[in-house]
DNA sequence: GTCTATAAATAGATAGAC
DNA sequence: GTCTATCTATTTATAGAC
């Protein structure tokens, strides 16, 4: 704890933690809309609607603003993971999961930031949460992807680290705001069209 | 034609177009290394090795820079699909175009630019020879589907219009940057796994 | 057309009062 | 902690000489 027991302490942490969550959720919201790049801090303060340098009292840089951001995330699907009913079989398991991660991406709730920006990945990897939660979430998908092959389920012959960041690149295929753009499907459509092509290939069966 | 006959025009003018196309093939590769966002107009200059104002004498923006590599894209693929085998299957006419965009794509040849930033989406459907070709590529590619789709080859329960996403975004899938990061697999294993991936599907067969 | 030099605008980040 | 005002660096784009 950062504060001894007692009441007026904790209410001002949890008023704190409110703010930063009011921040992080704004920055959730215009990464997925924008990207990291075309993303301004001024933007930022004003969607919460503080000023940028009480923004900079929060989070150090822009960089650990998205990284907030992507903790949030992790924490959300891990939170999806613990709820997903574990007598379903392996893949149905796996379909859930990227279900899920389409659904977040049709609502405007995936941020998309760039891999080969170098600051921000130091950012990323310096954040233990985001890293502890990145590899907590690729055992629990390793072992049901492994647990799918030797089932028969998936193709046994793919490596299995292939498989997860198959499923993991759904997350931002651009694919889903195509099809919306053409307006010719229901997002539930588009999402069911994406998980066919995933796990079914575009080749007939 | 822009110049009367004669030698000597037609020598400036494929000079100009030589300086041209070394600029729009810098272009290109930071395109395809960084993106549209983190590409500098400085960084191009620098790296055809001319000065900024020359190149706005070119270009009049970064956008129209950008705009220029992707007409270089399309026309080399237009010239790959005229390449293409007219007698094999339209299944086997898709791998191949799918096999060459991974490929260009694991070269650092394949430009990517956010799909949101709307000054670039002028400058691209500003191009007359940009949205021409992409018609065109798109209508050579949806004949293909359909007839993969009526000989029982390509899923016929799937919208033709979703296919031709799903193949187009294999053009900027991090898949391959992941699978490459990992150095567990070589280039050919990668497009292997990705060419399979995308038409067989993740499912067992 | 190519250059040097500079404008004009914007971005990330900080100073310092309250 | 929040604010206003500012700094510093970078970036797109031009001016003007040659």
């Amino acid at each position: 704890m950062s504060t001894a027991a007692g009441a007026k302490p904790s209410f001002k942490e949890q008023m704190l933690q409110a703010r930063e969550e009011a921040i992080v959720k704004s920055v959730n919201r215009l990464l997925a809309e924008k990207g990291f790049d075309a993303m301004t801090v001024d933007e930022v303060a004003a969607s919460v609607g503080i000023a940028k340098a009480s923004l900079y009292k929060h989070f150090p840089s822009k960089e650990d603003l998205a990284a907030a951001a992507m903790v949030r995330v992790m924490r959300s699907a891990r939170e999806f993971l613990d709820g997903i009913d574990a007598g379903l079989p392996p893949l149905e398991k796996l379909r859930a999961v990227v279900r899920w991660t389409l659904q977040v991406q049709l609502a405007g709730q995936m941020p998309s930031l760039p891999t080969q920006n170098s600051s921000l990945r130091a950012a990323l990897t310096g954040s233990r949460e985001y890293v502890d939660a990145l590899m907590e979430i690729s055992v629990r998908l390793g072992a049901w992807i492994e647990a799918a092959q030797a089932a028969g389920a998936l193709n046994p012959k793919l490596p299995p680290i292939a498989v997860l960041y198959t499923l993991y690149a759904r997350g931002c295929d651009p694919v889903l705001e195509f099809l919306r753009g053409g307006g010719q499907h229901t997002d539930d459509e588009i999402v069911d069209l994406v998980l066919s092509t995933c796990f079914d290939g575009l080749n007939s069966r």
